[in-house]
DNA sequence: TGTACATCAGTGAACGCGCGTTCACTGATGTAC
DNA sequence: TGTACATCAGTGAACGCGCGTTCACTGATGTAC
């Protein structure tokens, strides 16, 4: 499956005179080959293995290409790792966008926001595995980059919490603040909704409660919150 | 330096006959090097790298001992990574148990409780790194160890809560939940603490500040709990 | 459109190295008498 | 206390293996004319 794109290097598509569609050049090889490696790394972490673990050849084996291939698309691991790590902040900030997009829910809609997120981090399980299991494990590098991608994410988060009129009363410190024990709360649920044994819903559904209680709090606490 | 317990391996106590002291039986140094073992894997891995990243070789080595030494002590690393999951609880535990025993400042409770904190986490750096690192980010195996005992630590706050009385009006399950979110939090300050770029006091005091006001956070919202 | 040359993503072989594990061993500590 | 034997933590050499990196290469894609 990983070598489809060699065995079939020229699809030679039969209707290229009619509409000039799918031209196929030398960079988009290019930029499939470096996704492919970006996938392979993110699938064999997500056998439970630290980015740290990984090595070099592995990755290549798995995207389907030779070991020196790897250095047509990244000087080292860790230039692999950092792109990791844009990629997920794109996912992270997805989620906050469409968020925006859909407007909030206007009934239950802490219950509702945390059903959309468990959706949403099964959806992207393998960013969501390597974010938290970088987070704070990793090397000093991807950990610093993981971070600060973390941060834009709050950044991010408390702008719509005040645009949307949420935790109203809350001075920008300390929204910002609330909004960081939301973020590392969420992170963790992350971890405990991807560690969930398949097929026990009654497992699922007391972690699911056990997030909406722990947030609940939060927000309780934040409208609380005075100066 | 690691190679001294090999270049005098019997100190033949002078006043041996005198007091009979010390006489340092074959297993006292098998627990020894298996101490050593257990220091140079945490030590490795305060240099910003997973557990799983870690070599057998390279443990021994800053243990002073012969790769084949290893497997006197234990099976393979999963089960040297097991060890270190316990010696961390036990750690962990302690903390507990110090401010049981010291019972509660009586005038600003949360941000002393928050300060002793963090000098115990700086006091036991690689116990919490590696706990920080593990709890989402290594095998299966560590990170469920490390979970259970970090569940077995919330039971205890939660029983100490109650005991104390802080927190009251809160069911029992209220109180576990609460407890988890505190606990999350504890260890997400941890890495914060663990990771302050060294003589920055005003950075220090930042993240100290930030980790004081989310607890309080959570404390306003656990008095605000209602069911 | 057709031709001649340039580019460069991916190849395959080679290298020296550190790895985990095994094995028979050594010699200090421990035990029986 | 002294002697003869057992135990076993730690040794050192050996093994086959996967590793990261280098290199000259191939041949399809791209470009100039």
């Amino acid at each position: 499956m990983t070598t489809s794109s060699r065995s079939a290097p020229t699809p030679t598509a039969p209707n290229r005179a009619v509409e000039a569609e799918a031209p196929i050049t030398r960079g988009d090889r290019k930029l499939r080959t470096r996704a492919h490696l970006l996938a392979a790394a993110l699938q064999l972490m997500g056998e439970g293995r630290g980015f740290g673990a990984l090595s070099l050849r592995e990755i290549t084996r798995v995207a389907g290409v030779v070991p020196a291939s790897f250095y047509r698309h990244f000087r080292d691991l860790d230039e692999l790792g950092l792109a990791l790590v844009e990629e997920s902040g794109v996912t992270l900030r997805r989620l906050l966008r469409e968020a925006r997009r859909t407007g909030l829910p206007p009934r239950d809609i802490l219950r509702t926001s945390v059903l959309i997120f468990r959706d949403y981090v099964n959806a992207h399980r393998l960013h969501f595995m390597f974010v938290a299991g970088e987070r704070s494990g990793g090397s000093a590098l991807i950990r610093a980059a993981v971070r600060a991608e973390e941060r834009h994410f709050t950044d991010e988060m408390s702008h719509d919490l005040r645009h949307f009129g949420l935790m109203p009363g809350l001075s920008s410190a300390a929204l910002q603040m609330a909004c960081g024990l939301v973020v590392t709360t969420m992170m963790n649920a992350a971890t405990d909704f991807l560690d969930l044994p398949p097929n026990r819903p009654q497992v699922e559904r007391e972690v699911t409660e056990n997030f909406i209680r722990q947030m609940r709090l939060i927000f309780l606490g934040a409208r609380a919150w005075r100066e």
